[in-house]
DNA sequence: ATATAATTGAAAATGATTTTCAATTTCAAT
DNA sequence: ATTGAAATTGAAAATCATTTTCAATTATAT
């Protein structure tokens, strides 16, 4: 089950821009200029990464513009947002229905995974507990194979 | 297995403040003050929450100071940081060995819970994507039983 | 073409957290 | 008890991600 090279990312472009001017947004440079980096990246990306990526495509992009339609993209569900270490926050594609993130804690790469073998333990601890749980929040954070690799090197 | 009404959680500052002398910390009021508020709380509690608290005992206390204490207790181990969803930070006395966080989303009650049931999960992502993982986060949201009744309550 | 409501970027505001700094306090050694 | 060096303090200022304000611009339905 690759998850890497597997249909372009590009692809959700068009989709990204249907669904934003179906539901009422207008299709404007600026916008255009976020989706295509955020549509496209297989890692977590900083508003201000992002920023940085679409003013070259964009120049004149200001950063709130670029909160301003991650706000959008998340409310679409097109977009969801990282929780990271320092308390600032990333974002990321979406994924299809219920998946948890792998992160690469040196590039930042990150994948989907389905996790569901967590509804057993939710259950327990509803009842142990007498707690009614509804959510959860689970990301794994390793090293991916590149990195695994370059940073062998840099060891030696 | 209950972990609420457990041995008293008074026992631990006594404890603690061993801990922090003994790594050449030196004890004061302020920090007397705000260990007492975190070593016994079953709440998760932001720096604020434990500013307010504490400086009742101790007038004058600041809450740089709070900052400066927690930060000290969690490089002890002796608290843990816990994440919040708006992106700012509540801390929780630490619990032994690797535990998880179940939090209740109306009166912030937490309590721990051992989930090693990820360890499995985690090998077999480790073969399939080619990560080497090296941590992970979890946490269940929910309402504890307090809660599901006021609110069942309050809907009437 | 036009009107209107959405969108823009810049600048200012916010709010949690951190840093700076001079004054105070702890505690080990007298 | 006294002392003195090093740790700790609180206040004020600095930082930094994020949000709000606002007047100017722009997309789109008509």
């Amino acid at each position: 089950m690759e998850n890497n090279q597997q249909p372009p990312h590009s692809t959700r472009i068009p989709t990204w821009l249907d669904s934003l001017q179906a539901s009422g947004y207008r299709i404007t440079g600026s916008l255009r200029a976020v989706v295509e980096v955020i549509a496209t990246s297989n890692f977590i990306c900083s508003p201000m990464e992002i920023y940085l990526q679409a003013a070259r495509q964009y120049p004149g992009l200001g950063l709130v513009t670029v909160y301003r339609t991650l706000e959008k993209l998340e409310d679409l569900g097109l977009v969801e947002r990282v929780h990271r270490e320092d308390g600032c926050h990333s974002y990321i594609a979406a994924a299809e229905g219920h998946q948890h993130l792998l992160i690469c804690t040196n590039c930042k790469r990150a994948e989907h995974f389905s996790g569901d073998d967590l509804s057993p333990l939710m259950a327990e601890l509803g009842t142990t507990r007498g707690f009614h749980i509804q959510g959860h929040w689970l990301q794994l954070f390793g090293l991916c194979r590149d990195c695994q690799c370059s940073l062998e090197e840099a060891a030696q």
